[in-house]
DNA sequence: AAATATAATTAACAGTGTTAATATTTTAAA
DNA sequence: TTTAAAATATTAACACTGTTAATTATATTT
């Protein structure tokens, strides 16, 4: 009895300090950014030695991965409400603008899933074939283009292709806009009054594309 | 007389070394990648000590701003060719293929060029309006979409939200391609004879759609 | 109470960019 | 030619980084 209960104790008291490094990553990376992620900073803010985190996590990477899947479970949940958009094409769009919004409100996450190399580098190193995650993202985005093409939408283009290029389309907006790569283009080359608009856009400008192939 | 000699002398031996170092950065960059691009490293393989690159640099972020400079040229090289091809949807495509190729083949400095935050925030600070290789690039993409306007092609579309758009869609198969988001996503949801080519048939679908709305 | 796991720590290694103070070399003036 | 000044380069130091091996402290079990 007291056997198990000690035990459970100590199996509760390594999941709360796991949970506890994770958290004070966390806030780091929302506070200050991806870089001021560090093992020493983590250890001094929680009162524990540096090394004590490697026996919590393998290393530094396996923390920032815990953090990258926590950002595909928050894009989950925003996803999961646009099941109610019974309309395949609206569904689609409704789904292109929530991941923009996601990507702007959540910069620092979305870097972390759609853009640096290292977490998903562990991903496929660590998990290989089995990323529910990250599967689940993408299956949602390939269903939703399926069921437009059941209703007539896309009939000359491949299932897979389409929906690739769809998600490379929005994730290329996303990713020149927050990776700065837009500013220094858009002063130098748009009208001064499209300037604030041209992610919508370029948004809106997909969409129409969409719309004359279906 | 003298006096100019020796003067132009020492310049001629700045820029020598100016030169150098760069070029020793370089090949760190292109042999290693760019996290072994260090001050101490480069210091090492010239023979010299680590702060005599300060009075050449200001810091290291200007080096991998003037690595930044060089990858830019070589685009610029590249796509100097294409303003040989005449029909402007033809040229379009071809500009778009040459932009994948230059990706593909050159992926650290596409990273530097088009993903990074860094250098381009580097520019964005101390270069503003004036930065001419960044702005030409984009400029050719927007004649190219001019003159297929002018042609009779995206009738509908705005052609800087146009131009922008295919940007993006381009840079986003790219980027994801390159740092290893599409690896899982293609092998878990893609057809097994589909998956080497996922990246061509992204790119059709995408020149199936800007034909469709010519 | 002694032996054994488990957990946490200290010390150390091998790096990083960058700055201030110092030394060396080259150029210009007396 | 010698001296003052300017340009160039170096050493030493600061404040960091991730990570490992060896050691100590704390629980748990015999």
């Amino acid at each position: 009895m007291s056997e198990t209960n000690t035990k459970s104790k100590r199996l509760k008291h390594k999941e709360d300090l796991r949970r506890k490094i994770l958290e004070v990553a966390k806030e780091l990376f929302l506070k200050h950014g991806y870089d001021s992620i560090s093992i020493r900073k983590i250890a001094d803010k929680i009162g524990i030695s540096p090394t004590t985190i490697y026996l919590y996590y393998q290393d530094k990477s396996d923390v920032i991965y815990a953090l990258h899947q926590e950002g595909f479970k928050m894009l989950a949940t925003q996803f999961a409400v646009l099941r109610n958009v019974e309309e395949p094409f609206e569904r689609l769009k409704a789904m292109g603008k929530s991941y923009i919004e996601f990507a702007m409100e959540n910069r620092d996450f979305y870097e972390l899933m759609f853009i640096m190399r290292e977490p998903i580098e562990f991903v496929n190193k660590n998990y290989a074939c089995e990323w529910e995650e990250g599967g689940a993202a993408f299956e949602a985005l390939l269903v939703t283009v399926a069921d437009c093409k059941a209703k007539g939408y896309f009939k000359q283009a491949d299932l897979h292709a389409m929906s690739l290029y769809v998600w490379a389309t929005i994730h290329g907006i996303c990713s020149l806009k927050l990776q700065g790569h837009l500013d220094h283009v858009v002063n130098a080359h748009f009208p001064e009054k499209e300037q604030q608009l041209s992610l919508e856009k370029a948004f809106d400008t997909l969409v129409l594309n969409l719309k004359s192939i279906q």
